[in-house]
DNA sequence: CATGAATGAGCGTTCATTCAT
DNA sequence: CATGAATGAACGCTCATTCAT
């Protein structure tokens, strides 16, 4: 990957992140990025081709996060690990990726595969493991908390909601 | 308020909802609403005018919703009805104010003061009244777990969404 | 129809037949002809949607020359009106339309029904009275020879073909 | 000349006949002659240089149908010779060559000078032996009767065409 | 109150061409 | 000889907005 390759689909990231994908025109990224705009054509053949490719590097870099949890098999540790999730994930370097993530889901025209599939179901086990009377149910619940725990983090900043781990940890680890 | 400045108002609400605001062409409003382009422009001054105008009176109605909540005086019944809000207010009729208005939560631009405060409030009052121990958490994190609902009543619809208002109230109410 | 639009039907007729549909670019029509570039959009929503236009507008006219031939009930009056056809019809006014029609045949997008078809059919119902051995054929040679009358004079004047006006009357009507 | 040479040009050759000079791009030749957008501008400098090597080999090649014509010295001969040419000439290998140089003929900014002119002169010529009373005239008008048959097996095919030279060398061989 | 002709800036995209390697 | 990254100008088209009527 070239590195003026790379420095378009950084820019784009982010603006794509900021302002939405409609909201940002090719011009603006070129401009940004430092590039002629006809090299975004060149490399990504359109504006979709451009956050296509935005989008699958981001899912490497968000399975990476995913990974262990998946893999894990003490019950309790997946809960757990699934709580503190939101709060290790939504730093710095990845921010960018999370936004773009939660915004894309309210464009209809993107239709993804939902990626967080495999964690509800990692974690609708984990509940049934230990004894819950409605697992399935009780995994959802808790990913609507999380997920709007991951939406108050970008939107308000990282400060605001810690305090939320502590208290769900405490809620359903004991 | 004249019939076609009402027709204005409906059509661009469906369809800034649906495809989202920046989305709509204003020509393509006057054209589905059988008017002239101009005469959204003599009513509204600007597309984003006629946004706030939507908003607003998207605001009137939601608030008869929150209205008898927030006057109830019996913390349990405080409880019982916000949880069953999302599933009473998302109707056919309402239902495109509702998802304009979350569609708009992700666009940066449009920051209008959070809605849900007052609610908020009121349901922290209620866990407060009723003994909890973390009665702010408490309620942030129920208000997360119906917003959650609520995106998902909006994205797939009503009925994979109903097991959960039992499920809640038997949580919260016993 | 505004003034404006007038003129860009008939700024494009002429920049089209000069330069070929496809090396006119939208804006120059729009320079030449004093207009915005958006307004021709407006009124004939495509580039292609401008050259039907132009094109419908002169079968209308072309027509009118057509006319007066296939109602002729006189076999060897049909042949010679067919003969003094392209010397009548391609004057100053005409000009561009006839140029435009005879390069669009070579455009293969633009495919267009045959126009001459019924003009070839009253011919060869004249030759067909005159009692030729094959009047279909001689038809089809005739107007091929008159084709080609037609192409020289769009190319190269009418004076170099004028000549031919007088031996091809004699050659048929004698 | 190279391999990827001639490749361009029999590419560039048939793209131009089929899609017309401006409609293809040198990307696309490109990609369809399996090289380098870049090698086309090293061999060629330009894209009308290209179009021009192509020409020029066109060339060439109906030189080859034109020389034994130039040469007969027997006038009817001659005629039947230019009579049978265009059923002879346009046949799959060449079905591109003469294509592309009936195209060009409509493109004002390629003004190469007439190719059929020696074949002109020579007609004239035989008619002229042979007692016509206008040979120069006939000479012409057969000349745009093949024409008109050439465009007409270039674009519709030859069998339709066929029976053109049967009546043809009827009508001038007797 | 209402129309619709008209605008100008900007959009995503294509293209012939250059140049370092 | 050959590549392919890179450019800048132009393209067809859309859009919010203005204004005379």
């Amino acid at each position: 990957m070239t590195d003026k390759k790379e420095r378009i689909i950084n820019t784009a990231l982010i603006l794509f992140a900021n302002d939405g994908y409609n909201a940002v025109s090719t011009s603006k990224i070129a401009k940004e990025a430092g590039v002629s705009e006809g090299l975004i054509f060149k490399h990504f053949s359109n504006k979709k081709g451009l956050l296509d490719a935005i989008v699958k590097g981001a899912e490497c870099r968000t399975g990476e996060f995913f990974a262990p949890i998946l893999e894990e098999m003490e019950p309790l540790e997946v809960i757990k690990q699934l709580i503190i999730l939101p709060f290790m994930a939504i730093h710095e370097d990845s921010y960018s990726y999370w936004k773009l993530q939660f915004k894309l889901k309210w464009q209809e025209e993107y239709n993804k595969p939902n990626n967080f599939k495999p964690l509800l179901d990692k974690l609708t086990w984990a509940f049934n493991e230990l004894g819950y009377k409605e697992p399935a149910m009780e995994a959802e619940i808790l990913m609507k908390v999380l997920d709007g725990i991951a939406i108050s983090i970008l939107r308000e900043g990282l400060e605001g909601q810690l305090k939320f781990k502590a208290f769900l940890l405490e809620k359903y680890i004991k």
